[in-house]
DNA sequence: CACTCACCCTGTGCGC
DNA sequence: TGCGCACAGGGTGAGT
């Protein structure tokens, strides 16, 4: 399940490993993959071009070529692996990019819930994906003010709001527990009863808890790894999710889990408490 | 507009 | 050992 962390880690991968090459030609084992009815158009379109660099909106990675970018979100299980021709090609590799020197810039997504895209080099900033995200953690854009503004007279659970892409880019569900766990905010709490205080709190908190899962490569739950397949090392640092049954660091209260926005959701009853009503 | 929910997928892990 | 099923979840789009 990457998130910002992990969508980071696979981006500065890319940016060593294919910035520079050259697509020669392209395979698309799953269609549905593409958001393209024309399969041979969207090959027509890139065969030939050079990358030029990789970026990162949120959890989606935009790959540059000279004319086109290709906008790719990995979803919960997408993977970019650089390896030679010869390597035999995994059952659920569902894109393959040639590049010169024998190698290929492969997509492998077991469940099939990634999706790329190729646009025109300036459409990507119209496209309705990237328009609604909100800005960046570390971006100033984003700021104690922004949460303020985007809660009130909101009635839905504050860990929903997380996980909307609009107020801020690239929390999942990993991260948005985490968070909530270190700004002492029950996941359940209305959006519109969080205090000055509390949005002072999860904004450092979302600052901090990024950025050290960035520096960590990442979080490795289930089956995440970078472009060189090496696992990320965040997990070792989580509080609360995946940690149901087991002891808060903080005050030694089991911790739960319920469901919150039909995601499971994990928190310390004890020092995430839920106010009011 | 705000909100909820089904959908897309397949491997894993549980209960029996 | 094996079968069936709930579960995992981001973004999108339909429905209320």
């Amino acid at each position: 399940m990457p998130e910002l962390p992990e969508v980071e880690a696979v981006k500065r991968g890319l940016d060593q490993s294919i910035v520079g090459k050259h697509v020669t030609a392209i395979e698309v084992m799953w269609s549905k993959i593409m958001r393209h009815d024309d399969i041979e158009a969207f090959k027509q379109s890139l065969i030939g071009q050079v990358c030029q660099r990789i970026d990162r909106r949120g959890k989606f990675l935009l790959i540059y070529f000279d004319t086109h970018v290709l906008l790719s979100h990995l979803r919960m299980e997408g993977k970019y692996f650089l390896c030679d021709k010869e390597q035999p090609v995994h059952k659920h590799t569902h894109v393959i990019l040639e590049l010169d020197n024998q190698e290929e810039l492969r997509y492998h997504d077991v469940r099939k819930f990634g999706r790329m895209e190729l646009l025109e080099i300036g459409q990507e900033f119209q496209h309705p994906s990237l328009t609604k995200l909100g800005p960046e953690p570390t971006q100033a854009t984003f700021s104690p003010h922004v949460i303020k503004e985007y809660l009130s007279g909101r009635t839905t659970a504050i860990k929903n709001i997380l996980l909307d892409q609009r107020m801020v880019a690239g929390i999942g569900n990993i991260y948005a527990d985490e968070i909530l766990f270190d700004a002492y905010v029950h996941p359940e709490m209305s959006a519109a009863e969080i205090t000055d205080e509390e949005i002072q709190q999860l904004y450092y908190s979302i600052i901090s808890i990024m950025q050290a899962a960035i520096k960590a490569g990442g979080s490795t739950i289930r089956s995440y790894a970078n472009m060189f397949g090496e696992a990320g090392h965040y997990q070792a640092y989580h509080q609360v999710y995946g940690k149901d049954g087991e002891h808060c660091s903080r005050c030694g209260t089991i911790i739960e889990k319920t469901k919150v926005g039909g995601r499971g959701t994990h928190f310390c009853p004890n020092c995430q408490r839920k106010r009011g009503a």
